[in-house]
DNA sequence: GTCTATATTATGATAGAC
DNA sequence: GTCTATCATAATATAGAC
């Protein structure tokens, strides 16, 4: 049975190249993926979109779950870069800000793709699932938050998803970039007790 | 008993009652939404679930939107007392902090309601094109809003997405239910600027 | 009301021609 | 690398027996 290609079964997440054609499926389907979820959303769909036939899509990537990860990678890859230099920062409080200016600008860049990494089952599972993905996760929460405990979690939960809601929200699909991201930031800072 | 063919084809949302075998289809229908996506559960898994056949469940609905229809009619319904307490208040600021406090409390309550009602793509979808599920989401944000504009709608959206957040966050399952009322109370009246 | 059986369509996935 | 053709499986949905 096949486990799937493992691209980070053992190594760290980092930031991924992919060729041309391997993009284009990861587009259309980090589209569709956002509109109809992971479930609702098919390889012929997915080939549809890009305008190659579904064998094609499987010599890209040779299931469905590979997609799916290879999304999820490359989405959390990317700020790999901005979580790195807030780790080797000695001023805390700085490096705290500064990821969060980093991550609300990577959601407000990026919005379709916050639906599915936040909220669809599948990429939620997937997440719980991989360890390399988990690791990530706990090094950007342990950045933002420092220590652990319930009333910190809750401010987390809360901070993670007032900022995606926001984002994907369809009546803000209209609000530009730079007017989402500055009241996203001050809220966030707000909630976090950053006081800059 | 066929109280709820074309429920809201015309008329206002409205607290729903079902027969046995239908609560049953509904409540299993609910769970397994919240842990898979609309789409990603079938009527078989519906169906064992509850322990009977695919054919059983189609005699209680005789399509998948129906089901979906009929959870978040049912989900939705049992806020209509509450709104229409809050509408009917004089006291605007009072009317606008109680039903915060019914949404909360619902919201916590039935946790696992939230992720499918808020997040999953089919039910979005459902209530974008059903008007009374449209006109029951406008009286409910006037109440809480106000009036409409930018600011106010990024704040409403945060807002929704922050207390739905904590509320269906994995970490966060084992925090007491009178815990995380209290503190998402305090946050979301700070979010909103009200000061009791 | 619930079952078995079945029709129909779509899905994820593979083999092999070009 | 991309295609056509095809596979097995599972999906939604229906018909009809009990």
């Amino acid at each position: 049975m096949e486990t799937a290609r493992q691209p980070l079964a053992d190594g760290e997440l980092r930031s991924v190249e992919h060729s041309a054609p391997r993009t284009r499926v990861l587009d259309a389907a980090l589209e569709l993926f956002a509109e109809f979820g992971v479930s609702g959303t098919s390889l012929q769909m997915i080939a549809a979109s890009v305008g190659i036939t579904k064998a094609a899509v499987y010599y890209q990537f040779h299931a469905k779950e590979d997609i799916v990860i290879a999304v999820t990678e490359r989405a959390l890859g990317r700020l790999v870069p901005a979580l790195e230099r807030a780790e080797a920062q000695d001023d805390v409080p700085q490096a705290r800000d500064d990821l969060l200016v980093d991550v609300i600008g990577m959601a407000v860049r990026d919005r379709r793709l916050v639906r599915t990494l936040q909220f669809d089952p599948v990429v939620v599972r997937l997440l719980a699932e991989h360890p390399p993905f988990q690791r990530f996760m706990d090094r950007l929460y342990r950045v933002l938050l420092g220590e652990t405990g319930d009333d910190v979690l809750i401010e987390a939960a809360m901070l993670s998803g007032a900022i995606s809601s926001a984002v994907m929200h369809p009546l803000l699909a209209d609000v530009d970039d730079d007017t989402l991201r500055t009241r996203l930031t001050d809220l966030s800072r707000r909630l976090l007790g950053l006081t800059p």
